[in-house]
DNA sequence: GATGAATGAGGATTCATTCAT
DNA sequence: AATGAATGAATCCTCATTCAT
């Protein structure tokens, strides 16, 4: 999108490191972690190329530091009400806050998806500690919802799957959008159209009682 | 990062242009442009770094020959029935054909996904040229779609590109279906579960009479 | 020593391999690897620092293939008279010919002692599958030298390898003697003094009927 | 290259300015100048370093003082004796004496002879101010020695410096001896095999009346 | 006296690209 | 059409050193 000219991280904006991470996160989500170069991230915040060393101990690391500041959140957000998936309310303002979250953080999704899309080791472990466990105990507490038994056992976890992409595929392609709508996707006012499709997307998906003959 | 198991690209596989462009599709479809080095890509063929500019003046045109290749199909399938999106049978055959395209080209909605996260001129070109007249005049002939115009105004755009994340996420994030189906999401069994899913899906988003209320 | 001012390598002294073994042979010699860097190496033959790795994979390897290059012949001239340690003659002869080699190459001594310095793996190696096997077929045919066997068993090794000291030292202290003799010690006049000064040294050590109390 | 098991000076081992010495001295013997870091020296110390230069202003400086308390006692040791070289009893004494110094300090060889590969100027001060003037004093002493001027006068400074190589090799060449020798060189129990050697060695190369016809 | 952070210079190595063969 | 060799620019990272705290 508009203004690549080299945005610097301003000075006073929390610790050195934590500038680092900014400006990392924003890089890493722009162009990849191969795209990006250590120079370009210290240049980002006005630091000798040197001196990230002193705070991370090589561009790995700090990716990685990225990545865990950036999903430490999300995932407490999920675990956090690990017994209450099966409350539609619960699951109405789940969504209301990973939303809100995205919209306050909307590098991330980005930078799962490239994680995602290089099939990254760091990507195994958080599935495998973090989101397994999640998807399991969400899945087992929908079985109350009447719309998900609706679907076929085989459909459900690409039901849920599809649900994230849902979710996601709105920061993850914002280039896309911007260039389809003709308009900034995360400007203020899409936000509430964003949630608005979101409730009734996965109302439609999760909530109905269907009938309808799939054909 | 891992899974290098280097695999080289069959000599008699075709002409030696399209041999080189094989390999390169699927190393940048893996690893993005800037992770994949032409060294790489040479020695997937069997060939001298320097005998790739034999047959593709750099870097950049053989990835731009690589996007081209894989989605001139695409936009063909797209512009093919310019005329016809309004009729039910003709969205559901669209579907299941682009299904089929994507089933033989798993590839393509990772290097999609990518060129869409970096924001690539590229796709710049590809969404004015070609995707914006199909998806102006596909959301023209939906209108006369009743599950579609059941739909607010402003959230009709982000249905079809929701629909797009629905079709397109299953192959851009086959590393996490993998990790979390525990089988591999590209099997020839999974296929028909894939396409029966998104029949399903689009039904309910697309097809239904809804009276339910969004709460 | 003298004329410090960067010598290159005339370039049409050989394949650029040669020039490269013999650039980095002198200044490994001189510095030690630590001390020398690749782009130092190339400029000496007139390349540019990436052109090395044409012809060597790493610095470690360049090494590798210096010593490789080097010791070779030396190993050779003391495997070729396996069977005939015993012979007086042939000790005075092999003495010559080491002389001679060392003459002719005298990096090489500084590169061995800088191996042994670092306890380098690479000396291990040579020790356990070359020397070793050597120096037991060296030390029990010279069981048969009435002036060997005069020294107590003990001591048989340390004369060994004294005697080693002594030949090598001149070379590996190249500097120290130039400094001490107030000549240059490679100039050709030294060179039989050097050598007559080992034949009579060795001959007291290992030739002569002892009875001289050692005190 | 091996063995890197981090040794820490322990902390109650003298004062800082000793315990940055100590280490350094170690590290400099194994791997020489340019194949130690300030940061190496630092860690062995416990110190951060920056905290190196509090004590030292340079590594090279640091270098430079690790020489000359190393070398120190070792000139000392020959100045003492300036008048009294040709006594064969001093001559032994002194044997004795300076073999002794080499065991407590056995890093010290292998620093001078780092100092002699490289022909450090820090050496050329040393000889120049220090050694020749002993060296000659030496010289001209032994001329009173009959086993010494049995020898051409050309060969004489030869031997000299062979005394010395056959002296201090045993330490540079420690690794190489202990591959050769199956065991530790610088276990207790070799050191008197090693003076036994040693005045062995001097003996027949000094003080032996020698008739026998060197061929 | 100790240290965390900063930095310019330089370390080895890889990059995409060119060119003569 | 293929390649070995060459190269300038860039890669990540380490170096010795400085300085404010």
């Amino acid at each position: 999108m508009p203004g690549e000219a080299a945005k610097t991280v301003p000075p006073e904006a929390g610790s050195t490191a934590t500038r680092i991470l900014d400006a990392a996160e924003a890089l890493f989500a722009k162009r990849g972690f191969a795209g990006v170069s250590v120079r370009e991230i210290a240049g980002r915040v006005g630091l000798n190329q040197a001196s990230i060393y002193n705070h991370f101990p090589s561009k790995q690391a700090l990716y990685e530091a990225v990545l865990e500041r950036g999903l430490g959140p999300i995932t407490d957000l999920l675990a956090e009400g690990k017994g209450s998936f099966q409350s539609r309310d619960f699951q109405e303002q789940l969504l209301e806050r990973l939303v809100d979250h995205l919209w306050r953080t909307p590098h991330l999704p980005k930078l799962i998806q490239r994680e995602v899309l290089d099939g990254g080791e760091y990507l195994e472990r958080l599935v495998d500690h973090w989101l397994t466990p999640i998807y399991e105990q969400g899945t087992s507490a929908m079985e109350a919802t009447p719309g998900f038994v609706d679907w076929p056992l085989a459909d459900r976890p690409l039901l849920i799957l599809g649900l994230y992409h849902l979710l996601f595929g709105y920061f993850t392609s914002a280039a896309l959008y911007a260039r389809v709508l003709g308009k900034d996707p995360l400007s203020p006012e899409m936000r509430r159209t964003h949630l608005d499709f979101l409730r009734r997307a996965s109302d439609r998906l999760l909530h109905q009682d269907v009938n309808a003959p799939t054909r």
